[in-house]
DNA sequence: CTGAAAGCGCTTACAG
DNA sequence: CTGAAAGCGCTTACAG
């Protein structure tokens, strides 16, 4: 491997030029040195070795992506296809500013501490980590971190870069309702995070013209896949009576119209239905899912922007953003 | 940052003999001692900078993994949730070995010769590339590598972990003719690579059973969605003639199965179907579709073993490596 | 069994 | 405008 010493010696100047005209402290060389020696550089295709770098004071230029999935099933989570794809856009985009990433497997806190200090990381995107982990991870690490899609109990006391649940929640509450569904169900997994955002906002759309929308329209289903169904069992009635649910996922409404489909029920004749995330399927599936759109690519981008600015020192007045999101009408709700 | 002197100086010791007993140099320090320094290592949290390990003759034990997919639609193949599992896989395989996974976009060669140099990774493992590329790359980088899902023109010249494309074309040839449909049609986009092997093993299984499997049986059909569809119209009458198709990607067998839906086509009653991946939603779709499935895990625990052992120094007898695949019979052929 | 010292490849404050 | 030298945090061959 060839080292600035080996510039130097063919440019017949010292490492310290060499080193002043590749970190463009150029002020005080002359152009003539500065044209040598940059034609020299790139003839011999040097790149410094960053273990020496870092040594010497420099910053890494290494960001942390942190996988922090419940790797309960075997890294499951990581099989959203949301994730390649927000991987490969902060890998882009932190390439293109001059970072590197690096992978840090999050299951365990102090394996994250651990990397991040050995590599001296200069800052941390962390996905599918909670308030509370991030909390104990910040009480061991002073890095700079930004969350990716993380909810708090009350305020946002961290960085937090996600999606705006609300108005995806609202446009659906308000598209139901001009299709005539004013009695429209939303069904989730928790009443929490994401799904009370997303509920809330189709709550008040429902509110905003029809009046009062109920607590008991959000339907609570059990996270575990043959309970859902039998609870979707009890309530098939129901379904037929208001005709209209909003689910808060892609997944769960599509395991919905299979449900149906596979019980001779017509969607979106009988039921309409609507998902939340536009995931790579909800065009595969007959009919078409209606549902809410996310910009994975956008934040991407946004959230190394903004980390980028953190490292740069910059204090951040947001702590949340939202990136906007937008309901994809198909062939799932009878207009 | 606490570092080894300071621990030295904690325990009374020099950094010669902190460091001799960091790194297993053991055998000429006192128990005593290594117990007192381990002790102190322990409490203190320490973790080399690993700036300083580099640059101190060790390796870096970083493994570069190449993001080599044609970034035409924006790094669209990301979105395969195939990659966000396999990544998570090698990312947690190369932990547990002393391994940390540094991602590199794979675009431009001398960005990854660049990347490589600078961070003096010590292997690589490549999605995305074809033997084109990878012999432009090891042109001008001499580092251990391993690609994933490559095919050469001839023999394996470098090293590949791969899955039975052959072995699964066979699979579904076999069931086909066992169900009686002796005269199916194979249908991709290309007739190379992974579809070509493919397609053999199907004309194989074909053959074995029931004599020539004539070369018009491979329907190779446009890339453009437009034009593919439009074939598809012609081919009509054939289809419905055959009964069964093979499809040497799920996307395709979906996006067929969607449009014969559409066209009051019953699958399977009039046309079964089998696609190719098992992805994630060959389930969510109905019918469900027979597809053969890999396991793409697997593909990442033996990619970073064998990286791991070529690091090592092994050298590799075996040059492609094909992970097992199977055949998941589901509901979109007709028994 | 333990430690002083050289060396890895860079950067930077300082002297000239 | 240019360079000698110190220093970053480690490892390792060697001396004791």
């Amino acid at each position: 491997m060839i080292r600035l010493q080996d510039i130097a010696d063919m440019a017949g100047v010292s490492r310290t030029t060499v080193s002043n005209v590749i970190n463009g402290n150029t002020k005080r060389v002359s152009q003539e040195t500065i044209d040598k020696i940059t034609r020299i550089l790139k003839e011999q295709n040097y790149v410094p070795h960053m273990g020496s770098v870092m040594l010497s004071g420099h910053g890494s230029r290494i960001i942390g992506v942190v996988l922090g999935f419940a790797t309960a099933h075997g890294m499951q989570s990581l099989q959203d296809s949301f994730v390649g794809e927000l991987i490969g856009t902060i890998q882009t985009e932190a390439e293109r500013k001059g970072y590197f990433v690096m992978l840090i497997g999050g299951e365990k806190i102090e394996d994250v501490v651990d990397m991040a200090s050995r590599w001296n990381v200069e800052g941390l995107i962390i996905l599918g980590y909670d308030e509370e982990r991030y909390r104990q991870l910040s009480r061991k690490l002073n890095k700079k971190m930004i969350l990716i899609d993380a909810y708090p109990e009350g305020e946002y006391t961290f960085q937090n870069v996600g999606i705006d649940d609300y108005s995806g929640g609202y446009q659906v509450g308000e598209y139901l309702y001009s299709c005539g569904y004013h009695r429209a169900l939303f069904i989730a997994e928790t009443d929490k995070d994401s799904d009370s955002r997303r509920w809330n906002g189709f709550k008040q759309a429902m509110e905003k013209q029809g009046g009062f929308c109920s607590k008991s329209r959000l339907i609570v289903v059990p996270g575990e896949k043959r309970q859902r169904l039998s609870r979707y069992e009890e309530l098939l009635p129901r379904f037929l009576e208001v005709k209209a649910l909003a689910f808060s996922s892609d997944y769960g409404a599509i395991e919905a119209m299979n449900y149906f489909f596979d019980h001779g029920i017509k969607v979106p004749d009988q039921i309409s239905i609507v998902g939340y995330d536009d995931s790579i399927y909800a065009e595969f599936v007959r009919p078409r899912l209606t549902t809410v759109h996310q910009d994975i690519h956008q934040k991407g981008v946004i959230s190394l922007r903004r980390l980028h600015r953190m490292i740069e020192g910059e204090t951040l007045k947001e702590m949340n953003i939202k990136s906007p999101v937008r309901l994809i009408k198909r062939e799932s709700v009878k207009e």
